[in-house]
DNA sequence: GGGCTCATCGAAGGTTAACA
DNA sequence: TGTTAACCTTCGATGAGCCC
């Protein structure tokens, strides 16, 4: 299967009246937002298809395969970014990582990624001005295309973020929302993540907390902050580099024996084996 | 729905040691 | 030096029962 690589920190691409799509199934290094501009057919991402029209939105995360079938013509807008331009400070967000997690752990699965009314008639105009500026050159072009991109990617973000919990459903209260939403705001924290913590920060009783969190999202406060913790520490394994003195700090465990229990406990093996096989060429 | 008390359980902390 | 494992201790989260 072919790969592609991403040789600067974000790239546009605009492909006008497709009628063959000109690649079979290939994977990135890099995160792909790709809109349709106009036209229709299928969308194929991890051998999940599903039907795309104009205005559907899709973001491809490193790793997942991905091919387009064309029914009527198609043209496609495609703004790739890597995990570097996330982390580089062109974003002006006080949570990269954050940011960086939720686009890494989208659903992987096909469909239009924007559900929000709004963020839908918001990205249009941003995408036709990043075309515009794109093709017309005008000075300053480049550092308003940036800003274009970075409005791009929060705002996709932000869709992913809202319904991303499989715990939460159409019953959730807003105030649930926000606990999860401060959980995850918090989880390189432990202290700042405690029931003491959290019941103040939302005015409940330390009690009623765990009751209300479980009624509201089907999973203890416990469960629901080791998930989440547990995907944030697969993804620095998988897609980082960092040492495991490196994660257990940024994670605030004591040491690596935690680190490597809590894993072990969630996974069943340890987190140098899970790196090792999970990079192992096929 | 929301709060309180209390017993229980398990997760996390601390320490040490072994091994590559 | 980095990683993993084992053991013991501490303490926070949870659930049950009750009340308003």
């Amino acid at each position: 299967m072919k790969r592609e690589n991403l040789h600067e920190p974000f790239s546009i691409e605009v492909i006008e009246t497709l009628d063959v799509c000109p690649k079979s199934g290939h994977t990135h290094n890099f995160f792909e937002l790709v809109y349709i501009l106009s036209g229709t057919g299928t969308q194929c991402i991890n051998n999940n298809t599903s039907r795309y029209h104009e205005g559907h939105m899709f973001l491809i995360t490193p790793e997942d395969c991905h091919s387009f079938q064309i029914e009527t013509t198609t043209s496609f807008f495609f703004l790739r970014f890597s995990n570097i331009y996330l982390q580089s400070n062109s974003i002006h967000t006080d949570n990269v990582q954050r940011l960086e997690f939720i686009l890494q752990n989208a659903n992987h699965q096909p469909g239009c990624i924007l559900k929000n009314q709004v963020d839908k008639s918001l990205v249009h105009p941003l995408i036709e001005a990043v075309i515009r500026e794109y093709v017309n050159r005008d000075c300053y072009n480049r550092e308003l295309i940036q800003h274009l991109v970075n409005t791009l990617i929060v705002v996709v973000a932000r869709n992913i973020s809202k319904y991303m919990p499989q715990q939460v459903g159409e019953q959730t209260d807003e105030k649930a929302l926000d606990i999860l939403s401060y959980i995850q705001n918090n989880i390189y924290y432990p202290e700042k993540i405690r029931t003491e913590v959290i019941s103040k920060e939302f005015g409940v009783s330390e009690s009623y907390l765990g009751r209300y969190f479980k009624r509201q999202t089907n999973e203890t406060m416990q469960q629901y902050v080791s998930s989440y913790r547990m995907k944030m520490i697969e993804h620095r394994l998988l897609h980082s580099d960092m040492r495991m003195g490196e994660i257990v700090t940024e994670f605030g465990f004591t040491d690596e024996s935690h680190l490597n229990k809590f894993f072990r406990k969630n996974k069943g093996i340890s987190p140098t084996v899970f790196r090792k096989s999970s990079r192992m060429p096929v």
